[in-house]
DNA sequence: GTCTATAGTGGGATAGAC
DNA sequence: GTCTATCCCACTATAGAC
């Protein structure tokens, strides 16, 4: 087992690995130690709780999804809602822990770096054209579908992309 | 404080009500017994273990939901899709823990009704004029509009009736 | 900055008497 | 069908030595 002495970085590192691997039950601060080869006890002298690990994660994810999802929208400026889409659920099937940890429970926004939740929505705004309702609507298409999927909502053998395709194409038309 | 003799039912009206007046995390089986004035090891006469008492919710909910969405889709037979989306926010909003319950994990399907779940969900594809791809398009436009109200995603003076309404303006079109 | 030890909390569930 | 008593588990977090 490797570290004596552990950084920040590297504590967040290790949440995000159990997090990704077994799911939010599994990320204890008594795993979140065992995988970095310290107690438990000793995290507190990097950060002062829990919530603070979890924090930390959110803000690295929703960084994560704001540089995702400005490339994909800048990457297709013929299509962006689509392009979009597609980056979308990629990220959400590709982190589905991380994805629930960040929107299943209100934002601590009062301890998230400024501006930073309204970066990760940006490129839907922008994908939308700009209309702040028909975003919300895209947003709303696109937040359902991916949890729908995740939470096993659809039936098994169902292919999603004519879904996609269809709310896409909907929500595209002025 | 009421029973000495406790019937399923009423344990069940009474973890619903400890569900939607405090939320998931306050119902314990302790909690529960109290608020029937049993003690908890008493209700697993009735119920094996606490999952089984959340699936009874679970149950409920769903029926209930079919209830109310075949009567919103009914009662609109010019347009079923924004008569099932006023219901469907309204039942939200109406039950967010509940809903949630339902909608945040996977659905224990081999322990629940035959044919429940899609009772559920048929709503939705008879207003959705039965294409199976916009009726998943329309219930992930409706899912992730109501999950993202209940988590407080939405700017808080949001007024999202616009939203809703060009989110199903685009999908009712053909 | 790490350790050991432990406090404190709360939960699900079982055994066995009545 | 209810009770008391209790087990067992797991977790967050603190105190104080090294």
């Amino acid at each position: 087992m490797p570290a004596r002495k552990v950084s920040r970085r590297e504590i967040v590192a290790a949440a995000r690995a159990i997090l990704e691997t077994d799911g939010p039950d599994a990320l204890t601060m008594r795993a979140l130690g065992e995988r970095l080869g310290i107690r438990a006890p000793s995290l507190y002298h990097h950060f002062p709780d829990k919530a603070s690990v979890e924090l930390a994660l959110i803000a690295t994810g929703l960084l994560e999804q704001a540089l995702t999802f400005e490339a994909a929208v800048s990457s297709a400026p013929g299509e962006p809602l689509r392009a979009l889409a597609t980056a979308y659920r990629a990220y959400a099937r590709r982190h589905p822990h991380l994805y629930r940890l960040i929107t299943e429970r209100p934002l601590p926004r009062e301890r998230l770096p400024e501006g930073l939740e309204a970066r990760a929505v940006a490129p839907v705004v922008v994908a939308a054209g700009g209309d702040p309702d028909r975003a919300r609507a895209v947003r709303a298409f696109a937040h359902g579908m991916v949890v729908l999927e995740l939470t096993g909502r659809f039936p098994p053998d169902a292919d999603l992309d004519p879904a996609w395709r269809a709310g896409i194409a909907a929500l595209a038309r002025r």
